[in-house]
Order: structure tokens, then C-alpha cells, then sequence
DNA sequence: AATATTTCTGCAACTCAGTTGCAAAGTTTA
DNA sequence: TAAACTTTGCAACTGAGTTGCAGAAATATT
């Protein structure tokens, strides 16, 4: 099962969810497939976007990935087709926080028109 | 009613869910808040951030924000007391975004510890 | 003031993504 | 082979959010 779910991740471009995952593998339940992102979650293969969408998005680390502050990049959603995308050109720049604050994570999701919906 | 939840944020120095706005007001019933608060985001004086818990936070708009890209700053959120902070000091920087993509809005979540809970 | 119209509220029911317990199936190890 | 461990499918559950509806309350009209 796992073999197959990080081939469907590593077919995409796009960020995916459990349910489009599901929906790509019918032969397998819900919750194994839920069980596998987890899994994969958690050694840091992919990463997850929680872009507004009720769906939790997933999408596979880059190999220098470590999942840490370092590593952090920013995500596209558009408003339109509901894609998501990691625009990993350029991590996210230093940010000053209020005095004492210690970042350790970061959920940056743009929204707005892809290029394909934005015509 | 409206008056009321108004009321309520405005004394809050942190983003607050439907949730911990209906326990303030033991009185009233959550779709009734629910509304309210959905009411006060159409009309821009709440913002939302979906800080990765499964709870929207609401947090009051400032008195010049039109909920457009200019206004958005990023938002902090502490993982060990779930705090949620708006980070009114800066706006987020202009980021370049793939050919064609179009920002319109964005949820920009910090992730780590407060000043409370890093000690 | 009495009536009609509009808005607000509370309740209950529903949706839907995510999550979990459990037992059966499959795999690895001794 | 048998024991130990891991993975899977199923069904049931959770909890935030959302909605229809009818009665209450407020506002407008006569
Ligand atoms: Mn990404
Ligand atoms: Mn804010
Ligand atoms: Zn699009
Ligand atoms: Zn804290």
C-alpha cells in the first residue's frame, strides 16, 4: 500500500487529500490510506497544507527536507479550482515575532487565481 | 446579541473559535453565535484564521482594514496553549508568485511557542 | 393601536473529514 | 511450523460546522 500511495504522490504536481487519494486507489480502504499519509507523515516524506479547504492537503518533501523551520515554503490555493500547489522557488523569509515567541512551524497558504483560472 | 459577541471580541488580545465565544456566553445558543460571527466576517469586521486546529479563529479586523491582500499580516499560534495571535506589526511582504497566478488573499500561520509557554 | 412584514433566535438534525477499536489477514522471526 | 508482529478493512464514532424551520422579537405599514 505504501508503495502505491508514494507513487500516486510522486505522479502529482498538486498537493492531494485522503479523499482524492481514496478516490485514485478504489481498491483499498479509507483508513489504511489514512493510516499510510500518516505514516509518511510522520518520517517526513510529505508534509501537510491545511489550506482552508476542509481537506488536509499532502504533498511529498523535497530529498534536502528535513521539515524543519528551514525547509519551510510557501503554498498556493486557488479560490477557483481548489488546487493546491507548493511553490518551493523560495522559502519563507525570517519573520520577527513579538519578544520570546520561538517559531518552530509555519501553514502559509496564498489564495487566489492559478494561471489556469485566471484568464 | 451582536452587541454582545462585539463586545466579547473586542476584549480579547487572541483569536477566538465559535467554540470559547459560546462558552463566554452560556445564554446563547452556537448557531445563533455561529451566525453572528459569520455576519461580522461578510461585513469585515472579523477576519478568520485557520490556525491548524480543527477551530476557525476570529479576530477583530483593525479600524482601517478592508480584508484585502494589503491588510494581511501573518498570525502566530502556540502549540502548547493553542493561542492564537494576530501580528498586526507587519504586513506580509510581496511574494512572486508562478506566471499568471493572482494573490487575493492569504492564511499565514506561525507555528511554535509564546513568550507564556517558552520558558 | 392593530396588523402585516421582516429579522433574529433556539432547537434539532444533518454533513463530512478525520479518527479509532477491533478482529482478520498477511508478514517476519525464531 | 509456530509465535510475534504488522497491516488492513470494516464499522462506528467524534466534533466542528452548517442548515431548515417554526416561534419570538423587532420594525414597518395601515
Ligand atoms: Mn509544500
Ligand atoms: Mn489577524
Ligand atoms: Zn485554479
Ligand atoms: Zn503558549
Amino acid at each position: 500500500m505504501r508503495i502505491i500511495v508514494l507513487q500516486y504522490l510522486m505522479e502529482q504536481i498538486k498537493a492531494v487529500s485522503l479523499r482524492s487519494t481514496e478516490d485514485a486507489m478504489e481498491m483499498s480502504d479509507k483508513s489504511t490510506i489514512y493510516r499510510t499519509l500518516k505514516t509518511f507523515e510522520k518520517n517526513k516524506l510529505v508534509h501537510t497544507i491545511d489550506d482552508g479547504t476542509k481537506q488536509l492537503k499532502y504533498a511529498l518533501c523535497l530529498e534536502s527536507c528535513k521539515c524543519e523551520a528551514i525547509d519551510l515554503h510557501y503554498h498556493f490555493h486557488c479560490s477557483s479550482c481548489q488546487s493546491t500547489y507548493c511553490l518551493t522557488n523560495h522559502n519563507i523569509p525570517k519573520i520577527d515575532l513579538p519578544k520570546n515567541f520561538q517559531m518552530h512551524q509555519a501553514n502559509m497558504v496564498i489564495k487566489g487565481l492559478c494561471a489556469e483560472c485566471h484568464k
